[in-house]
DNA sequence: TAGATTGTTAATCGATTAACAATC
DNA sequence: TAGATTGTTAATCGATTAACAATC
């Protein structure tokens, strides 16, 4: 395994793969080749291959990938293994969908607390606390959290942000649809449903005009 | 305006400067630089001019583009103007959000209803009709709704997604971790949470790392 | 051995950035 | 006029694809 500078298209792939290997039926044989793995991807496989090189030491040729070597290894390197910990700031309906959302833990990611301005509760339907904000800054310093989920409207994103940093936070996960300013050493993650309805609607009128 | 080829790169970003634009409070100058548009974004202002250039019929030198038509241009560009009827089939906590999510009325996009296997209810508490699996195609087809979101879980994503398909949908907003098989005309856009948390959690891997 | 498959090296493609001329 | 800004043409960069040698 070449342990390279990754690139984020590589590492945007990885996933996929990933579900795909975990999607198939125990039974099945234990090896897989990129050949069928790209073919059930809709990608090429050359592409396919090369991705896989960047995490793991190598199939054999003729036979393949040993499957769960292959997981391991995206698992591993993706980081899904060790779990993260983060909290969440917006208790609202995304908040908390998100908050109650089961699948996180296969992605090494788990969501401790929630925070809200002014909390409804003081737990989800699920269990999941939800603390007022006064109490963001003694929770994160408490738990070492790393990691921040905004959820709140688009017009207190940045000041909550802000805040999360203040808080040792160095990773953000973005849903609202703002520009977040942040020093060079944090990282934003933008969740950006806008940009995927634009590819959608440009598709759509794309369509709309071939059949005129 | 070179209506050209646009690529999917730039289409990405066009909706960021929009939002930008919009939240420009009203009483600002009523022109904008692309300089001034990259500093705020944290983009190179060639790129943002490059990309105006691809919707827009030009800025004056020295003064910028007029806000107003460059919002203009954008939304109808994107197609934000003529509204998509979308209807959403899964509805969960997810499915639930997105329902609940108003925001969707300043992308053009409107969500009829929902579908989903056991309906729960017969509408969510915002109002939006909740109906059965069997009444999709029929629904689909008197609405002549183009658009499909699923939310179901992943392992019954494809056959969702093939029954839309048959309802005579063009485009589907796949929020499930899987890669779904359709045909050429048909374009899924994926909304994965696991490509985010992939470069999240890479971002705080490499930094731990550095403080070792 | 023959053929499927891997992994690498080179070629192509596309997108970003740099340089510069045009304009108000 | 001088300078800020636009838009275009050329150069660079990075990622994908194609070609091919290596391997079991």
């Amino acid at each position: 395994m070449q342990k390279k500078e990754i690139s984020k298209a590589v590492l945007k792939r990885l996933p996929g793969y990933l579900a795909y290997l975990r999607s198939i039926p125990d039974g099945s044989s234990p090896y897989i080749s990129a050949t069928a793995l790209a073919g059930a991807l809709g990608m090429g496989e050359v592409q396919v291959r090369k991705d896989l090189a960047m995490v793991s030491d190598g199939g054999r040729p003729k036979i393949g990938y040993l499957r769960e070597s292959l997981m391991e290894d995206i698992s591993q390197f993706l980081g899904y293994d060790n779990t993260t910990d983060a909290i969440l700031v917006g208790a609202g309906k995304l908040g908390q969908a998100l908050l109650g959302y089961q699948g996180f833990d296969a992605y090494g990611l788990n969501i401790l607390a929630a925070f809200d301005a002014e909390p409804v509760a003081d737990h989800t339907e699920d269990g999941k606390p939800i603390y007022p904000m006064s109490q963001l800054h003694s929770f994160c310093r408490a738990n070492k959290v790393l990691m921040g989920i905004i959820t709140v409207p688009a017009k207190h994103a940045q000041t909550v942000c802000d805040q999360l940093i203040a808080c040792g936070i160095k990773a953000v996960w973005n849903f609202a649809a703002v520009h977040l300013d942040v020093p060079d050493n944090i990282l934003v993650q933008n969740e950006n449903m806008a940009t995927s309805l634009a590819v959608l609607s440009m598709h759509l009128q794309a369509n709309m005009k071939d059949r005129k």
